[in-house]
DNA sequence: TTGTAAGCGTTATCAT
DNA sequence: ATGATAACGCTTACAA
């Protein structure tokens, strides 16, 4: 691999000149100028970024650390993440923790070693990322945090408007009719899975709906939960009419919950995700949910992370992106046949099997 | 951050020193030893992957090419690198190609800067990888190709048994009795959907079926192109009773199409995957698919590196792992009370719509 | 405008 | 067994 030097050799100039072109950090003459370009372009030669980032103290790279890409929701946060970076010329570490603190806590370490130009994080379960992130701030490297927010985080953010689009979804199935309500949230120790919750409470209250406590219930985000959580809900009674799922895979799992209790959607009970993934489209049925743009998230933070990186010092930036609501065919009135009552009304007909 | 000058001085011993207990490259006396490694301990001192890299001409950095982190099949095929990688002290960049082989190439040139201690590629369409991986090769660093491979590969692989998993569905489907087979694969410059197209091909052969042209259609990989090849298929005459798809996705629009045209699947149609990605079993109905690993895929690949690295010269790897069927419900029998004739028989029920 | 040389944090060679 | 030192490929004062 050609390297500076034979690039100097052969355009009969000093190494400094040659770093001088190729950075514009100085004039150079013209013909000299052409000279070494004609080398670099001959060669082939690509300065190295391991020298260039020991040099500079800072490489071209962006860390990003996710909990998993196998996680449907997070490739297209990378790709956003990815696209952003590399069209400024830099490229992505990437790094998925399985949510273990202890080994965010490891990335975090070694990361900081490759001496990268920025990192974009979203958070493991009980990150210990604040006090992480200071060391990195302490040499001018920038770390946004995105999609959901480790304790007392003070630095940049990007999320999506959780409690809004939890609210709007809310919203939308009590205007449908809807009185007797159920939610499945996300593990509530992640500031997303909370906020989801305080909307689809914010829409209930304002509709002056009691929602008896076991109707909202807690799960991990994915589809077993949503399964187990939905046989629970649909034991109920008076069952749950419409279920609002803390997530799309969580929804996943209502959904079969339902199919296996001998029951329909949307005729029995009407089920809303959060995130619409792509496969809420093609689920039996279709999946209405809140949209929220992962690419978006990632390419906001990446560019948060760029301006940055140019120097920009100000107060930490704190983006909320807003979500939609995609309405399909999981989501109906309620069974007009059935006089709703009072959740206190007790039984008004019997439980399914 | 504390370098290892740092260290010296703390632990009152040269630079040598250090980086001998460091990397055991050389016997280093008790005491001495723990006075460096409480040093580090306590400083929480981590080497420098740049400078080690620079000086050793080899990092713990492993670059993955592949076409888009979005498509559903490849991110289980990055975190079974990831996982392999890591497991042995490397770490991932992530460069996606969009299919675009100037993007690749742009990707490989720079990535070599890094000193890899190796590649994984799934390579983009019109691939330039064979000419490139040569220049890797040469200074030591392995390539290895997978999932599907460029001309005149000589290198390490790891590919599915797409010829054989397409060649057992096929199977399947006129072992269920389907004698109006058609077939959507996917693009034939990829050799992968050249081999499933071969599998298919083999299974009807060998049972002594009659396929006219028109019943093997050439798509992109994706469920717009499944959506209009469907369309296609579902109007000739006689309809195809079965369907395989080149890929799940493609699976997917077929199944739109079937809806779309007013027909049902299985009863009207069957369909058969590629792939069996986690929303073939939320689909409705849910797909038959031929089940292949993408994360076994990524984590052989990164197997094949490791050996690589720890000094296997031997002739190139060609590692082909096995498929298996799932069936679910979108294939059945075909419709009993039809009588099926050869396909050179001609109409025998009017065309649907 | 161009050249010289120090130094980034390691590893490896060679003394001692 | 340990220490001194050159070198990896680049950037950046500073000198010319």
């Amino acid at each position: 691999m050609a390297t500076m030097k034979d690039i100097a050799k052969i355009a009969g100039v000093s190494l400094g000149t040659v770093s001088h072109v190729l950075n514009g950090s100085a004039g150079v003459r013209e013909p000299v100028r052409r000279r070494v370009l004609d080398a670099v372009r001959s060669t082939g030669y690509q300065p190295s970024q391991l020298a260039r980032g020991l040099r500079r103290v800072q490489t071209n790279v962006i860390g990003m650390i996710i909990p998993d890409i196998t996680n449907p929701f997070f490739p297209a946060v990378v790709r956003g993440a990815e696209d952003q970076a590399f069209s400024h010329g830099y490229r992505l570490i990437l790094c998925n923790t399985d949510n273990d603190h202890s080994k965010e806590l490891a990335h975090l370490n070694e990361l900081r070693t490759y001496l990268p130009a920025g990192l974009i994080v979203i958070p493991s379960t009980f990150s210990d990322l604040t006090t992480q992130a200071k060391s990195y701030r302490e040499v001018g490297t920038g770390v946004v945090c995105i999609d959901r927010l480790p304790k007392d985080w003070g630095g940049d953010t990007v999320t999506a408007n959780n409690q809004k689009g939890a609210y709007k979804a809310t919203q939308h199935l009590i205007q449908l009719g809807h009185t007797q309500l159920a939610t499945i949230s996300g593990p509530l120790h992640l500031t997303n899975a909370r906020e989801r919750l305080n909307g689809f409470k914010q829409a209930v209250k304002e509709a002056r709906l009691q929602i008896a406590s076991e109707y909202i219930q807690e799960s991990t985000f994915d589809k077993q939960g949503g399964v187990t959580k939905a046989e629970l809900l649909l034991r109920l009674i008076p069952r749950p009419t419409a279920i609002f799922a803390g997530n799309d895979m969580i929804a996943l799992g209502v959904l079969a919950a339902i199919r296996d209790a001998g029951l329909r959607c949307p005729e029995d009970v009407s089920v809303f995700g959060f995130d619409d993934l792509e496969l809420a489209e093609t689920t039996n049925p279709s999946l209405s949910s809140v949209s929220q743009s992962g690419y978006h998230l990632g390419s906001t933070a990446a560019n948060i992370l760029l301006e940055r990186i140019q120097g920009y010092m100000g107060p930490a930036k704190h983006i909320v992106l807003e979500t939609s609501l995609k309405l399909r065919d999981s989501v109906a009135p309620p069974a007009p046949h059935l006089p709703i009552r009072r959740a206190t009304a007790g039984k008004h007909r019997p439980a399914p099997g």
